[in-house]
RNA sequence: GCGCCGGUAGCUCAGUUGGAUAGAGCAUCAGGCUUCGAACCUGAGGGUCGGGGGUUCGAAUCCCUCCCGGCGCGCCA
């Protein structure tokens, strides 16, 4: 019960953070924050000071009829103050110092609204503060510093990675990438098993296609390997069939035992399945895995095996532990967890009555140990089909003293693909996949990415190839994005072609920008810092997908129509503001593309 | 049967934590531009937000119920 492993070791220690303190800015604009105050005083002025004051919102409408903010305090106060809901608004406007520079006008509209406009200066005043932010616009703090680990792929070394792994590897890295940008410090951690009984099978399986290639074994008939149902074989042809009847039956298992074949020849025809035969499967699969995930841009802090938490005694300390806390009763020669004593639905096996534990109790254990390691809060990040065993290990981890609700859990469903308008076949038991790394090569890792984040991790994501491998970048989204990025870099080397000087931020001055189409795309670029901090707090990277296909889909059409607005006139106030514009929309592109691990080219 | 997640335009999906006339891409149709930062743009059609009740000023969003799909309900991981 002490099994050794050739991977990575559990660091016993918290991996060193940087001591530094990451400079950080958000140079959100203030207007928001004026604006939640100018309304506060108001309603307070209203509602005197023994009232308690709504928890009102102010938006950005979708029409921009209804003006650049809306608020909704009277609908919400029609009730505590029993008066008609316009009627409080005319009362909240005429409180309001419109005029005054902030406020051009107000306005009662709907059930109850108060419509903002703001003088256009306003949006002019954010231009020098992105261009100062730089790399830093949409970053912000309110991680404070605290410790998160994100746990994610956690794909036990058993073959190949699937594309719902592929998901998850760009799912949990984007989440990673969003809480290191609010100023969390963020481990990135793959867990894995490599102890137990699927290892076991594991170097049986490439034990049998060993001896099968050395003709002292009949491998199973493909017939019965596919029909479970289907009567095993002892012996074929006089040989004796020693593949398990739930073998790893991939092509990667002959190829591992091809090369045990190649390196030992026949000297390893008395090797136990357990020894040498698994560790070379585990570090073959392993290193396919890394590569693959390589090739994703995903990467990990750290790999921690389960086969350390048996040799550094952390599965008998967790087991020692649950007893002491009564939580474990001993029925028909297995150790069981009391679960419903936890307001869980059934108990659970810890150790088979065969003295093996099952993958629950390492599982507990390692959650223990992420905290005992410091992290403040963990995220998992599993598939769907784990989900059921989450609130197992969530519930004893706190209940042995683990933090309540530090523990959360991030849920995705799984991938299919579809070509030429049908849906292709997943099909690990036939040979009819398509693997990550056939994916990547057929639409690059930035696609790839993409498309793998653009939807909400809940709910199946239908990955559309021939969108994917789409060569026309305009229907593509991901080149979209990039290309949109590109195009302010084609400006830029349009302006020095020109001997056009480029703007700072210390002297940029964004005044010449009234169009509407001008003002659409400041205000658009101004919510960048709310989209990446929901995104983060929600663990939901999605909503920074969508927000880059809209902003390249104002900015695209914007330098499209040369006509009307050509950046580089010969009115130099115009040009400039221009010029500063477009190296707004290129910070944003940028930091967002950043914040999906996709690339951002300067020319495509 | 029980639990979790979904059901929004022909297709794939968003929908800012309950806001105003429900949006985007693809596809379709009708136009523009002919390489200048055109690898693009303009416009149109397309909806019982799965059905039904409820909560309230107001519901795709919250509650109840039913229907459909996915996943899970092991001494597998």
């Amino acid at each position: 019960m002490k099994p050794s492993s050739a991977f990575p070791a559990l660091p016993t220690q918290i991996p060193d953070f940087l001591d530094e303190i990451r400079p950080r800015c958000d140079p959100r604009p203030i207007v928001k924050e004026r604006l939640q105050q100018e309304f506060g005083g108001a309603l307070e002025r209203i509602l005197g000071s023994d009232q308690e004051i709504p928890a009102f919102t102010l938006e950005a409408p979708r029409n921009p009829d209804h003006g650049d903010f809306a608020c909704n305090a009277a609908m919400l106060l029609a009730k505590q103050l029993r008066q008609a809901p316009r009627q409080i608004a005319e009362r909240i406007v005429a409180e309001l110092s419109v005029g005054s520079g902030l406020i051009e006008r107000a306005e009662v509209a709907g059930p109850g609204f108060v419509n903002i406009w703001l003088s256009g200066a306003r949006w002019h005043e954010l231009l020098p503060q992105v261009l100062a932010a730089g790399p830093r616009f949409g970053h912000c703090d309110i991680g404070a510093n605290r410790s998160v680990q994100v746990e994610f792929v956690s794909a036990n070394p058993t073959g190949p990675l699937t594309l719902g792994h592929g998901r998850q590897g760009v799912l949990g890295d984007c989440i990673a990438r969003l809480l290191e940008a609010c100023g969390y410090r963020v481990t990135r951690e793959y867990y894995f098993n490599n102890a137990g009984r699927q290892m076991r099978v594991l170097g049986e399986s490439v034990r049998a296609r060993y001896l099968e290639q050395l003709g002292r074994a009949a491998p199973p008939p493909e017939a019965v390997l596919a029909d479970p149902e289907a009567e095993w074989p002892e012996t074929l042809d006089g040989l004796p069939v020693v593949f398990p009847r739930d073998g790893y039956q991939g092509a990667y298992i002959s190829d591992i035992a091809e090369a045990l074949r190649a390196e030992h020849g026949e000297s390893l025809i008395d090797e136990p399945g357990e020894g040498l035969f698994r560790i070379a499967a585990e570090e073959r699969n392993f290193a396919d895995i890394r590569r693959t995930l390589d090739s994703i841009r995903v990467s990990f802090d750290v790999y921690a095996g389960e086969a350390n938490l048996y040799s550094d005694g952390r599965i008998e300390e967790t087991l020692e532990a649950l007893r002491s806390h009564n939580l474990v009763y001993d029925f028909e020669g297995a150790v069981w967890l009391r679960a419903t004593e936890l307001g869980l639905d059934r108990d659970r096996v810890l150790v088979k009555s065969s003295g093996e534990p099952t993958y629950l109790l390492p599982d507990i254990a390692y959650h223990l140990d992420k905290f005992r390691r410091g992290f403040e809060s963990v995220i998992d990040v599993q598939g769907a089909d784990h989900g059921d065993q989450f609130p197992f290990v969530r519930k004893t981890a706190e209940a042995l003293g683990c933090p309540a609700n530090s523990i959360e859990i991030v849920m995705h469903q799984f991938v299919t693909l579809t070509r030429a308008g049908t849906q292709v076949k997943q099909s690990t038991r036939r040979a009819t996949y398509v693997t990550i790394d056939e994916l990547v090569e057929a639409v690059g890792t930035d696609v790839f990415r993409f498309f793998m984040v653009q939807r909400r991790a809940d709910g199946h994501l239908d990955f559309d190839v021939d969108l994917a491998m789409e060569a026309d970048w305009k229907k593509n989204p991901a080149m979209y994005v990039q290309y949109a990025h590109a195009r302010t870099h084609g400006i830029e080397r349009k302006a020095v072609e020109q001997g056009v000087a480029m703007p700072d931020a210390a002297h940029i001055d964004a005044s010449a920008l009234v169009l509407p189409e001008e003002i659409e795309i400041l205000k658009r670029v101004s919510e960048f810092p709310e989209v990446v901090e929901r995104a983060a707090e929600g663990r939901e990277p999605h909503h920074v997908a969508y927000y880059l296909r809209e902003l390249a889909g104002l900015w695209n059409p914007y330098v499209q129509d040369g006509t009307r607005h050509r950046v580089l006139s010969d009115d130099p106030a115009l040009t400039h503001a221009r010029l500063g514009l477009a190296l707004a929309v290129r910070v944003v592109l940028a930091n967002g593309l950043a914040l999906l691990g996709v690339s951002a080219p300067e020319q495509m």
